[in-house]
DNA sequence: TGACTACATCAAAATAGTTTGATATGATAT
DNA sequence: ATATCATATCAAACTATTTTGATGTAGTCA
C-alpha cells in the first residue's frame, strides 16, 4: 500500500513540487525542445538549469521523490534519467478520494 | 485559486491526516455515538480525547488544517465546532489531476 | 592510463515545523 | 461579580528538513 502521508511531504515543498511538473510537463510533450545536450532525456543537470539549483540540492530533491515513489530513476551510462511514476500519482488521488471524499 | 503546495504540506502530519479523517468519517456518521458530552459537534476537546493529545497541540494542527482550508470552523458559545471543507479536498484533487494527471 | 563529467554523500549551518507548559482571552453559568 | 470551561497564544525546547560547500565514486572519452 502506498505511504500517502510521504507523498504529500514530498509534494509539500514548492521546488519538488515544480520538479515534478516539468517532469509531466516534458513527459507529454517528447518533441519538446531539449533543455540540454547532455543526454537525451531529463537528468540532474537539466533540472539544475532549468531551476537555477547547485547539484547538491537538485539530487538531494530528486532522492526524496524517488525516495516517495513519485519519480522512478533510470541509469543510463553516467546520468540519471528520471520520468513520473503516474500510477502513484493516480493511487495517491485515490487514496485521498477513499479517505475524505468517499460519501 | 488553491494552494496546493500548503495543501499538500497540511497533509503531510500524520497526526492531522489522522484528524482530518476522523472528521470525514464522523461526518459521514451523524447517528454515531458522541465522542464527548461536550458539545452537539465536534470540538478540539474531542480530537484531545480520541487522540490523546494536551490541548494546545490540538489547537496546533486544528489551526493548520483551518489555514490550509481543509477544515472550517464555527464558533458555538465557548466551542469550535470543525467539519471537513470538502470543496477545498476536491480542488486539491482536481489540481492534482491537472498538474501531473492530465494525458 | 589520466582528465573529465554526472551524480552521491557527508557534515555543518541555516531554516522550518512541532511539542510543551504557562499564561491569556472570551464565553458561560452561578 | 466570580468561578469555570474551552480555546488561543506565547516562548522555549526539541526535532526535522533544507541548503551549502567539500569530497567521493563511477562512468566516459581521449
Amino acid at each position: 500500500m502506498i505511504d500517502v502521508v510521504k507523498i504529500a511531504k514530498a509534494l509539500s515543498d514548492p521546488i519538488r513540487y515544480e520538479i515534478l511538473k516539468f517532469l509531466v510537463r516534458r513527459d507529454a510533450e517528447p518533441g519538446a525542445e531539449l533543455v540540454s545536450n547532455c543526454c537525451s532525456g531529463l537528468c540532474n543537470c537539466d533540472i539544475m538549469q532549468v531551476f537555477g539549483l547547485i547539484q547538491s540540492r537538485v539530487s538531494y530533491h530528486m532522492r526524496e521523490l524517488v525516495d516517495a515513489q513519485l519519480v522512478i530513476e533510470e541509469q543510463r551510462g553516467k546520468w540519471k534519467y528520471y520520468y513520473p511514476n503516474y500510477q502513484i500519482l493516480k493511487d495517491y488521488v485515490k487514496q485521498i478520494e477513499a479517505n475524505f471524499l468517499q460519501r
